[in-house]
Order: C-alpha cells, then sequence, then structure tokens
DNA sequence: TCCACTCTAGACACAAGTGTCCACAACACG
DNA sequence: CGTGTTGTGGACACTTGTGTCTAGAGTGGA
C-alpha cells in the first residue's frame, strides 16, 4: 500500500507523513495537522515534505481516503455476519467497537468534526453514515423484525454507540461489558441469548488488553 | 448578564464579542475562534478587543463559563419535570432536543471537541455528562424500573440522543417525529401511552418551526 | 568511476496571527 | 467649558505557519 522502500538516506517516508499526520488528526483536530509541527516530530526538514506530498491538502486528502476504505466496510462486514439469534448480531455489531483493530473510532470521529468545516468532507461522511444505518437495518429485518421495527432499532443502536463513543466515554471494559445484557435486552427488546452473549463476552475479554478505543 | 450599556461611541459591547466568538466557535472550532478575524467580522480594529478581555484565553473562558450555566441544568430541569407515565418522562426529555431555546446542541459539541484538545475543558465535560445521565437515571427509577434497569435504559437514551446530533443529521422534524412512538416504545420498553405522545407530537410542531438545532 | 536519481537542508518571501503602546476622539458630568 | 473616562485605531515587534528554489549529500547502476 506504500509502495516504494525507504532508500539508505531516506528519513522519513511517506508513510511516516501520513502516520504521524493521523495521529495528530485524532489527537488533535484538523486544524493542528501542519507540516511544520509534523517535521519537527519526525525531526526532518520541513521541505522534506514537498518531495512526497504537493502540499498541506494533499496530505489531508490521503488520510480521508484511508478511512473511507476501512471504516465502513467493517461495520457492514460485521452487520453481514451470520448469527443464529438477534442476540447474536447485535454482538457481532458490538465487536466493531470492542476491538480497536477492527474500527478506528478516534479517526471517525476525527473526521467528523472535521466535517464541520469543510462540505466536501461533510458529503463522504453523509454517505457513510447511510451506508452503516442500512446495514444495521438489514440485520434486524433479517431476524424477523418488520421494515418499521428494523428501521428504528437500527437507528437506536447505531446513534447510541457512536453517541457513547462521541462522549469519549473512559471506563473499565469490565464495566462495560457489565452492561452489556442490559444493553441488548434494551436494543433488541427481547430476551438475550445465553449461549451468544458469553461468546461474544469471552472475545471481549481477549482483546480487551488492546490499547483503548482511541 | 452582559453588565454595561454600550455607549453611543460603542461599535462592539463585549456581548458582541462574545456572540461573534460563540458563533465560530459553534461552526468552525475553538481552533477557529481568533481576535483578527473577529474584529473583521464586527468591523472594528483588532485592539478594540484588548479593551474588554485580557486576552484570547479570557474570551475563551467566559465561553465556557455561559455553557456551564445553561445546557446540563435544561436537562436535569426536563428530567426533573412531573409526568404521569414514563412515555410523558422521556418526550420531557426529548423537549431539550427539539427545542433549540432549551438546549444548545451545537455549542455543546463545539466544546466536546475542544475538550479532545484540552485537559481542564474535559473534566468540565465530564462532570456535565454524570450530571445529565444520573438526572435521566432517576427519572426511570420514578416510574418504576429497578435501579440497575434505570441506569442502563438512561444511558441507551442519553447517548442515542448524543450519538444523533453528534452524527448531525439533518432529517425533516416530520421524519423525526414519525420516529418518536417507535423510539419510545424502545427505549421504555413499554407500549407509549397514546395521549403523553399526543401531547408532545403537538409541542414539537410549535417549536419545529424555529431554526434548525444548530 | 561517474552519472542520474532520490531525498534533505537551508534560505527566502510571504501571510496571518498575537499582544503592547500610544494618540486621540467622543461622551458624561462637574 | 474643561476634565476624566470609555473605547477606538494605527504602528510596532514578534511568532508561527505556508510554499518555492537551490545546493548538495548519498545511493545504485552502467
Amino acid at each position: 500500500m506504500d509502495g516504494a522502500q525507504p532508500n539508505g538516506q531516506t528519513k522519513a517516508t511517506r508513510g511516516d507523513w501520513l502516520n504521524a499526520a493521523r495521529d495528530v488528526l485524532v489527537s488533535e483536530g484538523v486544524g493542528e495537522v501542519k507540516v511544520l509541527a509534523l517535521s519537527h516530530r519526525l525531526d526532518v526538514s520541513r521541505s522534506s515534505f514537498y518531495w512526497y506530498f504537493k502540499n498541506r491538502q494533499d496530505l489531508l486528502d490521503e488520510l480521508l481516503l484511508g478511512w473511507e476504505a476501512r471504516n465502513t466496510r467493517t461495520i457492514v462486514e460485521r452487520c453481514a455476519a451470520p448469527a443464529k439469534t438477534i442476540t447474536g448480531a447485535v454482538c457481532n455489531f458490538f465487536t466493531c467497537f470492542v476491538d480497536p483493530r477492527l474500527f478506528d473510532c478516534g479517526l471517525d470521529f476525527a473526521i467528523r468534526e472535521w466535517a464541520r468545516r469543510e462540505a466536501p468532507v461533510r458529503l463522504r461522511i453523509d454517505a457513510a453514515d447511510t451506508t452503516r444505518i442500512a446495514a444495521v437495518t438489514k440485520m434486524f429485518a433479517r431476524h424477523g423484525y418488520d421494515a418499521s421495527d428494523a428501521d428504528t432499532r437500527a437507528r437506536i443502536l447505531y446513534f447510541m454507540q457512536l453517541g457513547y463513543h462521541a462522549l469519549d466515554v473512559r471506563e473499565e471494559m469490565a464495566l462495560r461489558l457489565s452492561r452489556v445484557e442490559g444493553y441488548v435486552r434494551g436494543f433488541t427488546g427481547a430476551e438475550p441469548d445465553v449461549s451468544d452473549l458469553s461468546d461474544f463476552l469471552s472475545y471481549a475479554e481477549t482483546v480487551g488488553q488492546a490499547p483503548q478505543n482511541f
């Protein structure tokens, strides 16, 4: 994906610039993604940047491209994953947000914030949300909910999950997991399937060691 | 709240600076709240700013103070409002987000974004969320939900509502209202009370004319 | 060896932002 | 009328950021 192998003389590859930019985008917002600051961070001259990128905007475009290729696809895949019960299906959806390798929450919100200021970014976010909600709706429909009910439940589930992360709540994984049963009951309107639930909880434990979502 | 009455010679009052700053904060983020830009917008010399405020940070502090005094109190009050049924109570909560005069959503999110970059702001947001969730939990508990159930439902309701706004969804008020019944069913786990629901819908219609939330 | 290519550093020109200082206009009041 | 206070505007010094141009160091291949 990165193309060129670093040369002996190379101090910072194109990928290094992109990674540094992503970090700053997530932790401090687009406004702070500055060529000067990145060059300090990489300990490279600022002008080297212009070897790899046309200008600052060029870098930002690339960042957006990477995000598009990743987050939405993850959600769509998890929603389409086979599940015996709706409990299992909802748990499949949850995995996106529990396993940081699957869905990059920090990036998602950083880009939403960015979208508030720039209309073209906004359009891409809108398209992503539409695709994701459709995938969740389909998941409910597949488990016997009628069209209108599936739509409502999909929206509650998706908005609640993003709301949770929008608030950047910081709580222990154990505490978070202790609420899962209640959440599933609330989201599905049915009694959770015990075996599906415990499958999810043990999966979550294994990835729970990973660094926090952001 | 504003103190001084504008003098004949006064071109921009302290309040004018604050309003302009709030607008920019909401639409473009803290980073864009710049003395220079505000002075252009108010058509006043930049140095006049320093008559009213010690420096840029002083202005930002004031903005934060105004937010604290408003948004959280609104939610707490609406949750404490009397309601015959849980349907009515949830509808009371919804009013915050339907009537832009009650709760300033744009400001809430602008400040959340700001909090990502500055720890002291983050602390104040955390305190606000804790207070708000506690108020919603109490609301459910008052209507007969046991402690654990009330906690879960409060979180689903609050996170979902903020998630909805975090995504900055733009849909017609009519479409939004058409989903309310389903939402209430989902949130309360019970069949909505018809009269409480219609009271809310007619209230929402009257304020629906007001400008969009942001 | 030497030449081309890749990448880096430093200098330059410029734009936009901050905060300070000082002169001064306009009003309010004795 | 003077005189103090309230606000405004312009000039200055400084910082941080962008993008361009050019010299040249290092590497790999003919």
